[in-house]
DNA sequence: ATTGTATTGTTTGAACTTCAAAATATATGA
DNA sequence: TCATATATTTTGAAGTTCAAACAATACAAT
């Protein structure tokens, strides 16, 4: 086994393990999954157009339509349309949305938590080095 | 920032990147998202029951009743009963099954090349032993 | 052996998610 | 002004999921 494999067969691991956690806190709160991904997006970015979204979530823009559609009338989020592009609408948390934003952050926090305290502190920033080289350049 | 913050915020783009990767892969396939899943879980596991498939998949057994028998019905999988528990069935992949997880391991093994590509050796055993550490103790 | 309880897996119905393609509205360049 | 490009929405069909109810089998304790 090359370790390139044994690589490919921790990272399968480590994704399936997040996404695992990802799916049942969610499934404990009141949003949908989709919903959940969206609002995650948004509380990191302020202001973004169904497009950039769309990339973000990974999914087509008619899907995202649908769960903005969903967000406004759970009054998480709402459009803004702009001047500058009258074709553009900006997605913008509400305060509502904005809390549930934290509350939802606040278990990745606590998930880091738990990752982090299995290694020391080299291991730490070394991880997070390079997690940012393979976001960089990777995606 | 604390670090904690700041790998947060890594852990996330990463897994989001790693999510609209194997999203974009999988479309292009013959595979819905689910069965990609499910084939590449028992790609790795020779013979599986549909609990233990369903927690490696995160989902309900119900779930996972739907999704092996969409697999049945591609020949991709079938169940093989067994002689010790007649409740169980044990899923395994057919060989159209196996070669389908091949070609699907092969883009990851691909995948997991373009990331090491940015790292030096260090970095690579290094970011293996975290990845190693953190499957063990947190999912 | 019989009975009660636990476990494994399936079925069902409803809600959610997704895409592709067509449609709408607006922008931009020739 | 016209053609083309871009941003978003709408639509319809296929897939995905869960929870809850159900069926079959196992197992432990009398």
């Amino acid at each position: 086994m090359t370790i390139n494999e044994e690589l490919t067969h921790e990272l399968l691991a480590f994704f399936n393990g997040f996404s695992s956690w990802e799916n049942s806190i969610v499934r404990s709160s009141e949003l949908t999954v989709s919903e959940a991904h969206a609002v995650e997006v948004l509380g990191e970015h302020e202001k973004m157009n169904m497009k950039g979204l769309a990339q973000k979530l990974g999914v087509t823009t008619g899907t995202t339509t649908v769960t903005v559609d969903r967000l406004e009338k759970k009054n998480l989020a709402y459009r803004e349309s702009t001047k500058e592009d009258r074709r553009v609408n900006y997605i913008v948390l509400s305060d509502i949305g904005k809390n549930v934003f934290e509350e939802h952050h606040a278990y990745h926090l606590h998930l880091t938590e738990q990752m982090t305290s299995v290694l020391d502190d080299d291991e730490i920033s070394q991880f997070l080095n390079t997690l940012k080289k393979i976001n960089a350049e990777t995606f």
